[in-house]
DNA sequence: AATGAATGAGCATTCATTCAT
DNA sequence: CATGAATGAATGCTCATTCAT
């Protein structure tokens, strides 16, 4: 809920210029980051006078933390909506991951530099709205990766959020990859790609693999006591 | 290099200066990021003036890319010289990891914030500075990865890029984390449970093909031995 | 009389409005200070919008002036109301000490100080009236001092102005230094003492002098009384 | 002490600056008071840009208190070193009257109200330095009160501090009613005169006009007692 | 080479005031 | 009559940067 600061008033006006305000603050504060993007901006650019900013927003900052809440909140539902709830894991991992290069791709570039580098100041209120936002959008895949763990569909010997870290990290790194070097980004195969090698991380040693690795530990000794004796 | 502004000469005594500025300068920009840390701050920390950073340094920015170039050169160097050029994938994932968050975990943490944020300014200059700084840095896990795909311990099917995103990427996340958490890492172990999950994301297709793999190398050594011996 | 600014009306609800504007006003001015005061926290505890003190008062200066004019207007009429006419000079001048501190002890201590730092505004306007408020209030004083000096029971050597200086200067003091403090006044005491000293300020010449005043009215009354009984 | 605020030298260039800076801030606050005064006014008057102000002050409420506190610490000075330490009640207390006067009105009556109104705000340091400050100045006038009570030539049924807010509130007053009325004060006359009825104020009650009061009492008891008796 | 001194260019934020509805 | 909405105009303060010495 944006905290309105002259202007108590919910009215459908009011909610329009929020909202207004919000779009015109997340495209400067995302093309620019938080320190460098400025009030004059945003107002000009939404048309109206920086007074009025002031109006809807108690401070620049409190400004921010709403453009990134609003924004976690629309893919966190979105995510919330849509993420298969059955089905097996590989196609659970692929729609979260093909999810998230989608909605970062699309406008999230600049947001998410601003997620990353914002997380980290020193102002508590801000670090925490984000924190918890981010463990709100994680969530699904965490459900995701604890049920598959029940079913025996991944491995259990790794602790959950170091396979959280993996699946969001390799993914921001493609994100700034494409950024980067400015080419147009196949999403649909690096979706693909990137799941295939989640999904070979997090499988769980199968019997078969383990018999193997049994056989082999077998062998060694063979080769162990082979050589002793025939030394 | 660092580029000196006004003063051209390469005396012992500018090279001490500059030195202990870019000492300083990491510091304060580590722990404050680009736009937040002051050069006053810094000027002051250095014990000089601020009029002689600018004697230095052509302007703040230009001290940033500095730091961030050292910084990077430094770590590049100690990884090229320590790397293991033999040994198995495995084993050479693992160094790779473990340095890199033992480097980062260090004083890294600003400094990583900093080349995070700072690598996505507009300014061109910058970006692609970093950019460099982070193909070398990451050249190694190529190489790495490039001779095991021909050794046929590493999947093919994937792009190399890719998989450097993985790396570097998880470790990035497990680092946030451990950041914001607080909480003290356990460095020994989370790089080897990252590298697991990691060369099990990169081995070739079906884990027991591997085993087969093993198995038959096993086998061969037996033969070999069996060989020699009873011959 | 409270200049309405767009609306003329006097109606009863009007005239209630801006009754409690005014009263709301007078806290707030008192409590901050004009500068430090705004309009919207006036309009907030008054229950009103900000544009709605602008309908009954023409500016904020103009509410403020307002508001001291009602204040002045209370007291000064109080004060005329009560101030015993006849009696001795002290005890006139114990009544006027006494009121005046218990009102600016009251709730005015704020007003005081607003008046105060408020009546040295380059505002013309502003000025003009409120030094004329300060003449009607002081006038009971000077009527009495006027009349004590015609009794012969004030001396008639110094200018009345500066009397008059004296009795409400050194109760200004007296209360800066409660407010200061934080101590809790004892009016009464104060009052008392005050008087005396003021008293004796403005006692003809010598006291001497005065105490065979006193003296010889008694025995100008004791000898009336003796011819009227024994008569 | 001016605290220095980026720069800490204390070149000679350095303290002239702060001198003039400090000359030109006292007319400004003294003309307009804190709140209405504009650091671009000060900046302008003194020819510096605004930045240079806050290269020698932390911000204008340091400046105002400098400002405050070195005029309170000349005329504290000045005072102490010419206040006669012998010498009649009488004559000590026209000295003090005298000086004050003089001092406040040469400049001092915006800086007076400065004082006053200034002395009033929340914040807490502002008002604690004043305080102090006034303390000092009123010191010497406190030390002559103690001494003319202990000499026996003032009374000593009077709390010292109120006797000290009948001097300095007069004076405040008769300050005042220049200021406002425009009148060219005639100090030398005003002096006098309130040096005479302060005196007249503060003198012992003498010992036959304390015979006389208590005759005087007795005189009403017999009145009494007649009227009782006769009636 | 080093710096004391000065500043231009901003920047977020405040607030009395206006006006259409 | 009341007000929601909008804003013009300031204002204190910051900071990288310049330059004469």
């Amino acid at each position: 809920m944006p905290t309105v600061s002259r202007s108590q008033a919910a009215t459908p006006r009011a909610m329009q210029r929020i909202a207004g305000l919000l779009a015109v603050a997340r495209e400067v504060f995302a093309a620019r980051g938080f320190e460098a993007a400025t009030t004059q901006e945003i107002a000009q650019q939404a048309g109206v006078s920086e007074a009025t900013v002031f109006t809807y927003f108690g401070s620049k900052r409190e400004l921010c933390v709403e453009v990134i809440r609003q924004w976690y909140g629309q893919i966190t539902a979105e995510l919330e909506a849509e993420v298969p709830t059955s089905g097996s894991l590989r196609e659970q991992l692929e729609f979260i991951v093909r999810k998230h290069l989608d909605n970062l791709m699309g406008e999230g570039a600049g947001i998410c530099a601003l997620v990353l580098s914002e997380g980290r100041t020193a102002d508590k209120s801000f670090t925490d709205v984000i924190a918890e936002l981010k463990r709100s959008y994680t969530a699904p895949l965490m459900s995701i990766l604890k049920a598959a763990r029940a079913g025996g569909t991944a491995r259990d010997d790794m602790p959950l959020r170091l396979m959280r870290d993996m699946v969001y990290g390799s993914m921001e790194h493609v994100l700034w990859d494409y950024v980067e070097s400015g080419a147009k980004p196949d999403i649909a195969l690096a979706s693909e790609q990137l799941t295939e090698m989640l999904w070979s991380a997090f499988a769980p040693r199968t019997a078969s693999e383990q018999a193997f690795k049994d056989l082999h530990a077998d062998m060694s000794t063979v080769l162990k006591r082979f050589d002793d004796k025939l030394r």
